[in-house]
DNA sequence: ATTGGCGGA
């Protein structure tokens, strides 16, 4: 298969296939050690004796005095590392304990928050030290640091944010750009960012940027290339040996084929063996765990007693929970997840792995403004991926519900993010950084469209004068001091103009978030009952701002919650967003206003940033954008789902079985003539506000 | 007439 892979793991064997009867889904499978990646430690309270023999008996730590001199070597180097290598936490201490920091920061990058949280606490356990004194974090609302920080883990985006204030991020001495593989956003981002400032250092003859760039994934000449040919080092891994099986034959569906592969492994392995399935979305998983329950009464007595957890990231946080708490003896547990668990979350004791071969993948058509959530094949280096989950603590097997011909036809890596996603953001932080989008050295290039998608779009906010120019206005400077999508920093930014910057701040906020409403399937009617009271006829936006009123009047904020059938997590979340966004308003000067009953006000501000989206009825329930022209509906989580004015604004569409509208409120078509005179002429939408 | 893969600032 590919050659890389041999050269981590064991030895690839010929497939052979397995004898099973004919009603079955039949496997034929290959023994591979896995590749994988690498997961953050989990803490673990241990004395400082058996901490350092644990350090040492990490595979990296043989390497280490040749992993020194590489990287002192040169200024950039590629490190590839299996799970368990230890490379995320040892190989910053190595560079420290020789001093290749110097006067400088070391910075280790991760694209999830609580990875640099736990990241960053073990390692000052292991150095015997208090977290955010030698070893610190920086995460958003959260910053674990101090004058002596020399080791700092933090979020891509954080290390982002860092660059808006000094492009050449002269703090740092070295930075560590971790999990690349993953190719969030943010880190595609800082591939650019970090490569440039190291020449720039350079060029202006300032302190040396060193870049280590730490992966798992095969594609590897990628990175080094794109750094000019740049040592590759390789790190073996602890993975135990994990038995991949294909399908023999092409399955015309995959979720019933994992269900049956579910009782063929249920049938035969002896008990606590757990299985892991991978699937596609929270009504897939919902489905397949009834089918599941209903399938185990029927087995009463033959095989060992099988419970079944869901896991998505919408489920609330006990429930997933749940999927950690060991099996009881004589048990078995069947994990039926989204890709959440191939990256966010780890479980422990996986023995069997069912991968469905298929993921949900959102992509942005900038024609249209439209994001399409699609279930699509899923990549080679995704497979691995989920592959790996089984062999964490022993050997295990990894069944594929697709052959081994429609494996090799599978995309080698997944198309990056940046090249599938809106860029607005992006652009105009690219912008604030007086780069020019079009030119920026990405590690892949996005299509143009989307590139001139987002410049476009933040021509018609105001952001820059020009399509063609790369200069920002005053207001897209202010814009981009936001951690917001531009459309929501034009809203908040004009909010002072319409005299609603607290209600303003609260919508935004909660837009910011995941949904706050909690349905839990056995007690939707209640649930929806309790909701209606928060209700606005005029639409959505209105109806979080009531939400976030009574949220922050009450005091029992977790009981109020719960009566109320609301996700306290996300509204405290929002809470935060909430007062960071304040904050940053407060240092733009502006004044602090209210409209109290005036809620209209709200609605024509939320029209000053999402003119572009406003959709007409056609005819019963039908919509049509005015602008791209595209027939829609309103999502049935709207307020106004069963009300269908006649002129809406919306906040996005997205196509997952039909085009829907979500976030979604009643407007004036009459406000549009006032407030974006110069669109409504453009777009010749006169026969709308007559 | 009927519903949201995963992250992050």
């Amino acid at each position: 298969m590919d050659s890389k892979y041999n050269l981590v793991g064991g030895k690839s064997c010929p497939k052979f296939p397995t004898k099973k009867p004919a009603t079955v889904v039949n496997f034929g499978s290959s023994t591979k050690k896995a590749r994988l990646d690498q997961r953050p430690t989990e803490v673990t309270k241990l004395g400082p004796g058996t901490l350092l023999q644990q350090r040492k008996s990490l595979p990296v730590y043989g390497v280490r005095n040749r992993l020194i001199s590489e990287i002192q070597k040169h200024s950039t180097v590629i490190i590839i590392g299996e799970t368990g290598s230890g490379k995320t936490t040892q190989i910053p201490q190595f560079m420290h304990e020789v001093r290749l920091d110097k006067n400088g920061i070391i910075g280790i990058t991760q694209p999830r928050r609580v990875a640099a949280i736990t990241l960053s606490q073990r390692v000052s356990q292991e150095m015997n030290t208090d977290c955010g004194a030698i070893v610190g974090y920086t995460v958003r609302f959260e910053d674990v640091t101090s004058e002596c920080t020399k080791l700092k883990y933090l979020t891509d985006g954080m290390l982002l944010r860092e660059a808006m204030l000094d492009t050449l991020l002269m703090s740092y001495s070295i930075i560590v750009l971790d999990e690349a593989h993953e190719r969030t956003v943010h880190t595609d981002v800082l591939f650019g960012i970090v490569k440039q400032a190291q020449a720039l250092r350079d060029e202006k003859l300032l302190k040396p940027l060193k870049i280590v760039v730490m992966s798992a994934t095969m594609d590897v000449d990628h990175f080094s290339d794109y750094f000019g040919s740049v040592p590759i080092l390789y790190l073996e891994g602890r993975q135990h040996p994990i038995q991949v099986f294909h399908a023999l034959h092409r399955q015309d569906d995959y979720v019933f084929s994992c269900l049956v592969t579910i009782f063929q492994i249920h049938q035969d392995a002896p008990a606590n063996q757990d299985i892991l399935v991978f699937l596609t979305g929270q009504e897939e998983i919902e489905a397949m765990a009834r089918s599941i329950r209903l399938i185990v009464k029927d087995l009463d007595g033959k095989c060992p007693c099988l419970k079944v957890y869901p896991l998505y990231s919408s489920l609330p946080s006990h429930q997933q929970l749940d999927v950690f708490r060991p099996t009881p003896q004589g048990m078995r547990k069947v994990i039926l997840s989204t890709n959440i668990a191939e990256t966010s979350v780890t479980i422990s004791g996986i023995k069997y792995v069912i991968d469905s071969g298929m993921v949900k993948v959102r992509t942005h058509h900038p024609g249209t403004g439209l994001d399409v959530l699609k279930v699509q094949r899923i990549s080679q280096a995704q497979a691995w991926q989920r592959t790996g989950r089984a062999g964490r603590e022993s050997s295990g097997f990894c069944y594929r519900v697709y052959t081994f011909q429609e494996f090799d036809a599978m995309l080698k890596n997944s198309i990056p993010e940046i090249q599938r996603c809106n860029l607005t953001n992006v652009v105009l932080q690219l912008l604030a950084l007086e780069i020019d989008p079009l030119t920026f050295n990405f590690l892949d290039k996005p299509p143009k469209e989307l590139v001139n998608g987002a410049l476009q779009q933040l021509k018609q906010l105001g952001a820059i004068d020009t399509v063609e120019g790369t200069k920002l206005t005053e207001m897209g400077h202010q814009m981009a001091l936001f951690p917001l999508d531009p459309r929501f920093s034009k809203i908040l930014l004009s909010a002072k103009d319409y005299g609603c910057l607290e209600e303003i701040l609260s919508i935004v906020a909660l837009l910011s978030s995941e949904s706050v409403f909690v349905i839990p399937p056995s007690k939707r009617e209640k649930a929806v009952a309790a909701h209606t009271k928060f209700f606005s006829s005029s639409g959505d936006h209105i109806t979080l701002l009531n939400i976030y009123r009574s949220f922050s009047a009450v005091t029992q904020k977790k009981q109020w919650c719960h009566e109320n059938f609301l996700n306290m997590r996300n509204l405290q979340y929002a809470s935060e967003v909430r007062s960071q966004l304040a904050e940053l308003c407060q240092r733009c000067k502006m004044q602090m206003s209210s409209c109290n009953q005036n809620v209209d006000q709200v609605r024509k501000c939320l029209v000053t940033g999402l003119f572009m989206n406003i959709a007409e009825l056609q005819r019963e329930r039908q919509y049509l954008t005015v602008e791209s022209r595209q027939i829609v509906a309103i999502h049935p989580s709207s307020v106004l789902y069963s009300l269908h004015p006649h002129c809406v604004l919306f906040t996005e569409v997205i196509q997952t079985g039909s085009c829907y509208l979500r976030q979604v409120s009643q407007v004036d078509p009459e406000w549009l003539r006032d407030i974006v005179p110069e669109y409504v002429q453009q777009h010749r939408l006169l026969t709308l506000v007559s």
